[in-house]
DNA sequence: GAGGGAAGGTCTATATTAGAGACCGATTTC
DNA sequence: GAAATCGGTCTCTAATATAGACCTTCCCTC
């Protein structure tokens, strides 16, 4: 709030420099995990009810178990999800948000939005994009 | 249904639905390309000034060149960065954030604030897990 | 009691992607 | 005229993701 630009304000001049510090960085530590496809569909998954291996797995139907898998032991390492296994007859595993991974819906939530909201000229854009630098012009 | 859980709200029932439909899907197009480790970096890159190509990688000191320019060519695509070409004598190129790109900001912004915010009890729950799921335990 | 299916995975083999770094053309500098 | 800068491209290799076969335990059918 202390800029005249929309939200350019100091903090991306801080990130900036933290980024320059790689590992150490909080930014790169959490984004190169909490940012990626899977995990972050895993946590959407999630967010409206805790659910069964095989259901996460029927909701995101081009994931395979193998990703499936090491996203969910990822996500449970960094402790946004947490892992119950019920001694069921064939036993079943229940996956749900932590409070952590329920504090981290809101930003994400508002991620989302922005990408709803902004798909459709994202995609003007890249047809756009594609006639001119790489079709008749190039 | 609708559920008693704190941010768990119907947005993201449909977003679980609509992410079965993969491609079709605003959030999973959008979050490919965006929730990507060097697109969000460049992003924050950009947020406090324009700068040029080698700027941006000295900022990112371990993107390689290919990596650059590939993600740059993506966020151009999508209509979130613009690309200028100044005719001096060593051409230069500036990047910069489109209005478009100026308005991911304020949702990643927040992301980014809860990862600085969250990223030592992340740490806290990885160091957990690596002692107990993996090692003396397993 | 052999076979099959479901649950929750693991393992392997292959395709895709990322990363390191050589190279390029233009221009300026020494 | 050799070296360096800028903004890349290209190739080769290392890492990562994907598809899909397979495993184990239990219950059910035949």
């Amino acid at each position: 709030m202390t800029s005249k630009l929309p939200i350019t304000d100091s903090r991306f001049e801080r990130w900036q420099t933290e980024t320059a510090l790689a590992s150490a960085c909080p930014v790169r530590d959490v984004l190169d995990h909490v940012a990626s496809k899977w995990t972050t569909l895993i946590l959407i998954c999630l967010a409206a009810r805790p659910q069964r291996f095989a259901a996460i797995g029927r909701a995101l139907p081009d994931i395979s178990k193998r990703m499936l898998t090491q996203s969910l032991r990822q996500l449970q390492r960094d402790g946004l999800i947490a892992r119950q296994v019920f001694p069921t007859k064939p036993p079943s595993v229940e996956y749900r948000l932590t409070p952590l991974g329920q504090s981290m819906l809101a930003p994400l939530g508002a991620l989302i939005d922005w990408a709803e909201n902004n798909h459709a000229e994202i995609r003007r854009s890249r047809s756009q994009y594609d006639a001119f630098e790489s079709g008749s012009i190039g």
